[in-house]
DNA sequence: AAGTGGTCTAGACCACTTG
DNA sequence: AAGTGGTCTAGACCACTTT
């Protein structure tokens, strides 16, 4: 009944899950930018010749998986990557008496440098290739409790300098997104504890070989394709990394 | 059109929201007991005098929350908390280099004791009331990596016994939800670092003071009410707690 | 009032698993 | 072959937000 379509077979194998393919190629082709509208569902099933219900399941796909977010009455938009994002998804660190927080962000370091062999299997390209490394101290409360080692492949990021990563209006994962295309949809966590090294001593104000929380993130973009490569070392004395056990889906 | 309905004013307000809270009640009351397999689609969708599009929506939510669990040509079945769940849902410890592994469990000591103002708070009851308390060690790749400090308010396992947990034959929360009726259907972690205390030291074979991960585990069922306190000091010297960032959802 | 997403219906047909 | 869940249709009407 449908003679128009021209290439459901992207994902997986049913109607919807082309849909769902469409859109995502929609918002990395930059038809679609980061915080844009959608048009309404009757549109969009028209446009790809869908029942509307139809449609809506590929949009509840794409919802769970914090790609759309969905406001009844006002329309369907692109996640943007601000702090809300940021705080919501990616942000797990809670006082452990008191309300969470923004923490505030200053710069250590910025540099070139060779990927290490660990960075290169974490970010998914050759050893020695040339990457951004990247020192952050973050606060809470006022006191530094965070110190983030950020890696990044320097061809992901051609034209990033120490000025625009500095100068950045918003969150470190907006910049990636609307500066170079990069959006960030997911990660994986791995947690452990370690002791204090010199730097972290030195920033984070606490004696060295003090057990801190060690988290090494590899955050991605669509298609798992790895973005960034991060080191948290948290001091918990007053903070906890919270994580909520639920049943998991995973996609994309 | 519908006039049979008895109550429809149970969660939410929507009348998919009536239908999932009608299922969580036949599995609370025992009607539908853990791996139980429903009545298909078309029966339940008659049963409830709705169009099987909406008791589907009502399923789906079900299923994401981890109450239910569908198998296409199969049926739909109420989630068993089994090794398999455990490892998905319950166990975050993998090694950082090799296969995730089923931990072997042995029981350290089974106690009952007063419930300290911090297990009191975690488990909503009043400090001082009776609580059990069970410490075991788990071990993998033959090594004992993990110390876990379990406390359970005993008036929810009123006839628990040493022997009955020793001799249980499948996971812990097998033993809570099929002898007990209590589903564990989530759950929040806090995690910090911190230093190996006599105990751990002594039972994970490893100095004192050397950074251990500490897990603060209150696992809940239905209504968010909690079950179990659970502290784990982990080793993760060869290990990590891992743990996938994706847009959250949490309901029930 | 107009425009958006949210709920619900009443089917048809497809895909998968099991006896 | 019979039974299960999975996909898809083509609407109607409700709830919410904005102008």
């Amino acid at each position: 009944m449908n003679e128009t379509f021209t290439s459901n077979v992207a994902r997986g194998s049913s109607l919807y899950q082309s849909i769902k393919s469409k859109i995502v190629q929609e918002i990395q082709s930059g038809i679609l930018m980061p915080g844009a509208m959608l048009p309404n569902e009757r549109d969009l099933s028209s446009r790809f010749d869908v029942a509307i219900g139809t449609l809506r399941r590929a949009v509840d796909d794409l919802v769970a998986e914090g790609i759309l977010i969905r406001q009844q009455g006002r329309g369907t938009f692109v996640v943007l990557q601000d702090r809300d994002r940021f705080m919501f998804q990616y942000f797990r660190i809670s006082a452990r008496q008191g309300q969470r927080e923004f923490p505030l962000v200053k710069l250590l370091s910025f540099n070139k440098a060779r990927a290490s062999i660990e960075e290169a299997i974490a970010l998914g390209m050759q050893a020695g290739q040339p990457v951004l490394k990247i020192v952050n101290v973050l606060s809470l409360g006022g006191k530094p409790v965070i110190l983030d080692k950020i890696a990044i492949a320097q061809h992901s990021f051609p034209s990033l300098t120490k000025e625009i990563f500095k100068n950045r209006p918003g969150t470190i994962y907006e910049l990636y997104q609307i500066q170079f295309g990069l959006t960030v949809i997911g990660g994986v966590e791995r947690v452990r504890a370690a002791a204090a090294d010199a730097l972290a001593s030195e920033h984070l104000g606490i004696a060295q070989d003090q057990p801190l929380l060690q988290i090494n993130r590899v955050a991605h973009t669509f298609g798992n394709q790895a973005v960034e490569y991060r080191i948290s070392m948290v001091n918990t004395e007053e903070f906890d990394y919270v994580s909520h056990l639920h049943s998991q889906s995973t996609s994309v």
